[in-house]
RNA sequence: GCCGAGGUGGCGGAAUGGCAGACGCGUCGGUCUCAAAAACCGAUGAGGGCAACCUCGUGCGGGUUCGACUCCCGCUCUCGGCACCA
């Protein structure tokens, strides 16, 4: 058969090209960060995974948007730091472990040698010898080494608390983790409430910092930042106490964020489990106020806090003075009252709180209105006005503003002693015990003679049992002596949660094999803070706030130089197919695999930065990487085969100077997206070029320098994105190779603004604001050379119609727009 | 309920207050071919007109402006977060 009539074309297998340019950047070390380099550092940092063996190229799309980051920095003369790890403690690996009888470590560890294999498939290039892997002893040392450092400051404490448990989990959970009164890994069970004795982080030593520097994080998406706010919940208000009738000296304090409505608190709420509701009941009450508290606390934390209940309490028969105006008003006993906020109680302002409102509606307590919204409006309530006013029935307060009021009030009762001003936060303190066998131990030692005593830093790490079953079963793990006094004594046998672990792992990648202490200052202070961190919204407050929080203590004891850790954050989208988040366990992911297999990793990596904007969920379409392929396919041709290309008739568009300014645009597009992260337009403006580029030679364009120019200026900004094919391309150029030099350690192309100048510009005219022409005018005419052009074009008077324009207004080089 | 983001062709999506729909997918027509695929060329918001063109058009209703997808007010729907925190 004769095939071969015309010159043979080389054509784009993606199969063959990529494994040949993967192997070359690893021996290369094209992404190692050298700690010596003179270069400015770039921080390019995604969120590390846990390593469940379910990559699929949905979870792979902001590793991707890290590496083509990491890749333009790196052209563009930074020493970039791009690493990779794995938060390789917990569940997942227990239950795989139970339900396939395999130890959770083979577990964890094949899923990272899998989830290397795929990450290096896709051209995904990281600092290996920086790889951390929270699983391993030369991490948890230092993971446990900061759990000490943190108990030495008193911000590792254990106390009796009552905790959320997730009866699936079998452990403990922190705050952050239950949602909706639910665990966070599953949605369908409720926590229950259990009193353990657990370890703290005092996190809440930190709350009014790690809100006033969220100020500070202005490359940090504003929801992020909202999220977080919200939940440190920061409210300024009083304490104020109220004596109780018949108990001499006893008082109850409450906290209320509004002193300005104190005189119309008519009657006062304890919480249900409130130390002093069994003191304020009397004999008569005593039955049913005990049979409230005892159901309230066989309630479920949903059931509590929904607020579609309606309120209940009862009465304790018990009174407390207003300490404001002295009247006698009853204390009650209710769950919409928490226990865990502010003080466990509160005086209760009906006309001026809606839950007061409802609660005194129901039960018949009377409803007192102190604070009018204008001078004119009646007393009236039919509900609770929340909002500011004149404040009305108190006392020597009358008259004044609320706002005002406020103050007023709270300086009152700071002179007479009974309240003060303070400031409340809905944040508690961290829980880290997990009761749980695959997780870094707790190092720490109970001894009967000396108590808690933390296992001296130099005998660290205290090693996880090979054994896998629960520590606390395992007597030849917790079996030990005092590090004190050497008697007997038992080990802690809870794990941290591995939030914990993930609080710092960005500072580990610094100095990763330190074997002195968790990271060296110099290097981590050389390399933070991270300037670009990728990863998912879910992290949100969790896994940002921990790292945040963890940062400031380091930064307090002169370990860094930076009090936050990320400065610019990104949550990317994620990926969907049929309508839900791709992974393999719901059977609707694209593997790695399959993606390179098919459409090659270029193709699936431009792909997945074409699809969408970076920050939004986007829709897998099979069919779409298609487009990309044949984009790929065009760009191959063009670079390599330009001789192909037939003439079709003619055209406008062979114009060098036309070429030349269209690539000097696309530079500048290009870098500014990649650089905001704007992949998708990024992608656009290279297929523009390419059509261009295409337009040029079917209207008989010369191949001269400028179309060499062109074409290398392609090639290179299409590399961070698509590095096989335009490394590739670049050696079948002459340009490189692995002997002539890489691609990827090219320098990025410098913006030409004088290349990229219009001379000529489309000026649109328009009549009373609609378009009625278009023309093409020398850039940088004047007003009257643009009326005077505008008044030339026939389609112009005809709009206009006769009439002279009144009015003239003109946008130099864009617009001018007449009006009759 | 409160807070935040959003609503643009058949679809994914572009647009510092200045040409709405870049770029791509899909669809239709064409070239090439025995034929098909691929590739290439052209068309593609709606309505009207033989045509040059005209009218309408960015969730709904108002407003500001010479000019509004963009700014302001009100409404509506979708998504995300928080949810008795006194």
């Amino acid at each position: 058969m004769l095939m071969e009539t015309k010159p043979r074309r080389s054509t784009y297998v993606p199969q063959e090209i990529e494994p040949k340019w993967q192997k070359i950047w690893v021996g290369r070390g094209v992404m190692k960060a050298s700690d010596k380099s003179p270069k400015p550092k770039y921080y390019d940092l995604v969120m590390y995974p846990y390593p469940s063996g379910d990559l699929t190229v949905g979870h792979a799309r902001n590793y991707v948007m890290g590496d083509i980051l990491a890749r333009m920095k790196r052209m563009q003369g930074f020493e970039v730091l791009h690493p990779f790890g794995w938060d390789a403690f917990g569940l997942p690996a227990e239950n795989a472990a139970m339900k396939r009888g395999v130890h959770p470590e083979t577990w964890t560890l094949e899923n990272i040698s899998k989830g290397k294999r795929e990450l290096k498939m896709l051209g995904i290039l990281y600092d290996w010898d920086r790889e951390v892997t929270t699983c391993m002893p030369d991490y948890y040392r230092w993971t446990e080494w900061l759990f000490l450092f943190f108990y030495e400051r008193g911000l590792a404490y254990r106390a009796m608390s009552p905790v959320n448990w997730c009866p699936v989990d079998q452990t403990v959970l922190a705050n952050e983790q239950v949602i909706n009164g639910r665990c966070w890994r599953h949605p369908d069970v409720e926590v229950e409430k259990r009193d353990l004795e657990q370890w703290f982080f005092k996190i809440t030593d930190y709350a009014e910092r790690l809100l006033n520097d969220l100020q500070l994080l202005e490359k940090w998406p504003h929801k992020v930042r909202v999220m977080q706010t919200n939940w440190i919940g920061r409210s300024e208000g009083a304490e104020v106490d109220f004596p109780v009738v018949g108990h001499e000296g006893e008082s109850i304090r409450i906290y209320t964020t509004r002193p300005d409505t104190l005189f119309g608190a008519t009657f006062m709420v304890l919480a249900p489990e409130h130390p002093l509701v069994d003191k304020m009941t009397t004999d008569e009450h005593r039955t049913r106020v005990r049979e409230y508290v005892e159901q309230a606390r066989k309630e479920t934390e949903i059931e509590r806090l929904s607020t579609e209940r309606e309120k209940t309490g009862v009465a304790t028969g018990g009174f407390a003075i207003n300490p404001v105006n002295g009247e006698k008003i009853p204390i009650w006993v209710a769950d919409y009252v928490l226990v865990t906020y502010g003080t466990g109680a509160i005086m209760a302002v009906p006309a001026h709180d809606e839950r007061d409102f409802e609660f005194a509606k129901k039960y018949g307590l009377p409803v007192r209105e102190v604070i009018r919204p204008s001078e004119s409006a009646d007393g009236d309530l039919t509900t609770a006005y929340v909002g500011p006013g004149v404040m009305v029935n108190s006392g020597q307060f009358d008259g004044l503003d609320s706002n005002t009021g406020f103050d007023r009030v709270i300086d009152w009762l700071e002179e007479k002693g009974i309240g003060k001003r303070t400031v409340k936060y809905r944040l508690r303190d961290w829980l880290i015990s997990r009761q749980r066998y695959w997780g870094c131990p707790i190092p720490i030692v109970y001894c009967e003679v000396d108590g808690i005593v933390p296992v001296p830093p130099d005998r660290l790490p205290v090693l996880l049992p090979k054994d896998y079953k629960p520590l606390a079963d395992n007597p030849e793990f917790w079996r030990t002596t005092c590090p004190k006094c050497g008697r007997d004594a038992r080990r802690e046998t809870d794990t941290m949660d591995t939030f914990v672990d993930s609080s710092w792992y960005f500072l580990r990648y610094a100095s990763p094999h330190d074997n002195n202490e968790p990271f060296d200052p110099e290097l981590a202070n050389h390399w933070m803070a991270v300037d670009q961190y990728t990863g998912g919204v879910e992290h949100a407050i969790l896994h940002l706030l921990y790292s945040r929080f963890f940062t400031k203590v380091l930064f307090d004891a002169g370990m860094l130089d930076v009090s936050e850790p990320f400065v610019r954050l990104f949550n990317q989208g994620m990926v969907k197919r049929f309508g839900q988040v791709m992974s393999k366990s719901a059977g609707n992911g694209v593997s790695p695999d399959e993606l390179v297999d098919k459409q090659g990793a270029d193709a699936g990596r431009i792909y997945e930065m074409f699809i969408g904007p970076p920050e939004e969920d986007v829709e897998w379409n099979d069919a779409g990487v298609n487009g990309v392929v044949k984009f790929l396919h065009r760009v191959w041709r063009l670079v390599l085969e330009p001789e192909s290309i037939v003439l079709t008739g003619p055209s406008a568009a062979a114009d060098p100077d036309l070429l030349r300014r269209k690539v000097a645009q696309t530079v500048k597009n290009v870098t500014d997206d990649y650089d905001d992260l704007r992949f998708n337009t990024a992608v656009a403006y290279l297929m523009e070029l390419a059509n261009a580029l295409q337009d040029y030679l079917q209207s008989g364009g010369a191949r001269d320098e400028g179309w060499d120019a062109a074409v290398r200026t392609l090639v290179k900004l299409l590399n961070p994105i698509g590095p096989h094919i335009s490394e590739e391309m670049w050696e079948r150029l002459g340009e490189g190779g692995p002997e002539r030099g890489l691609l990827a350690d090219a320098s990025w192309p410098e913006f030409d603004a004088a290349a990229a100048a219009e001379p000529q510009v489309t000026l649109v005219v328009q009549v009373a604001g609609k378009v009625r022409d278009r023309l093409a005018v020398a850039s940088g005419l004047s007003k009257e050379q643009a009326l005077a052009a505008a008044l030339a074009s026939d389609r112009v008077r005809a709009a206009l119609n006769g009439s002279k324009p009144s009015k003239v207004i003109y946008v130099p080089n864009k617009l001018i727009n007449l009006v009759p």
